[in-house]
DNA sequence: AGACATCTAATGCCAACGCATTTAATGAAG
DNA sequence: CTTCATTAAATGCGTTGGCATTAGATGTCT
């Protein structure tokens, strides 16, 4: 194993611990206030807007599960807890009766409304912006340090 | 609302959008490898790292729930579930016996040692290459052309 | 038409997490 | 020495998520 090797590795090593912070920070805060002011999760906050920004306003539950990032089966109960909670409305889908589609109601495209300005607003508080790129070559091992 | 501002906010949701997808990609490859080959999560493989990497190989409970990005229920249940496995022991802070020093066993340090190739590799794999930064500053709107 | 592989969504089951609470130890103040 | 606020870890409880399975619909092939 190289020198450069063991830095390639730091390297990657390190992205993925900055992401994980990263993912942490800023999903504890979104989960946080998203449901101090709105009573949702981001699950919940990730679909609406899906649904909302889909292009026809409704969506099949697969596209759901894209947006959300979920496996099929939170897909389909986060679809329950929204339409229990009068924010979506589950329709069959007459070409294809296994599946169904997902729409927005009016409470869930007003609750939708009113979130994104917290979703935002705590994204731009807590979402560090990209580092101007370390003027540092890949492959080698800058200066290990330490940190944290 | 300026045409800036809109290009801002875009890309800030943006990059939460595609750290969200990547997080997705990453942690569930790494769950499904690490389960499969060594029987252990991503969490439990965070912090086995973090007390193998840990200057004196022992932590306390509140350095553990960092390194594995965890409330401190959650890791102190992680740790539980390592003891169980034999994979850390718990030995009492004389110091404060309110704390607890977590500590690898043989067997602990083993596992991460085999487990650590594993990681890599698919943090190699599937962790893409950061961008090599557009030219664009970041609080004004460069070129908002298209979006998606 | 009938049998069969495939696909969709829902559900049983269980693991893991966070919040709130509890238990125990510490340290500061009266 | 006796309170009382603070801190560390454990635990009860409810929620959410994934895997595996099930039920129903579709299309294909014979």
């Amino acid at each position: 194993m190289s020198v450069s090797d063991v830095g390639a590795e730091r390297a990657l090593v390190d992205r993925w611990q900055r992401l994980l912070a990263c993912h942490a920070a800023v999903w504890g805060a979104l989960e946080r206030e998203l449901q101090n002011r709105h009573g949702i999760g981001v699950s919940e906050f990730e679909a609406l807007e899906g649904l909302a920004t889909c292009d026809h306003e409704k969506c099949r539950a697969a596209e759901l599960a894209d947006a959300a990032h979920l496996s099929q089966s939170a897909t389909s109960r986060l679809t329950a807890r929204l339409e229990r909670a009068g924010l979506v409305q589950r329709a069959m889908c007459d070409m294809d009766r296994r599946g169904i589609f997902v729409l927005l109601t009016e409470k869930g495209r007003r609750l939708y409304e009113e979130a994104r300005p917290t979703h935002r607003e705590v994204l731009a508080e807590v979402l560090p912006e990209p580092e101007p790129a370390k003027a540092s070559a890949p492959t080698s091992a800058p200066t290990p340090a330490n940190g944290r």
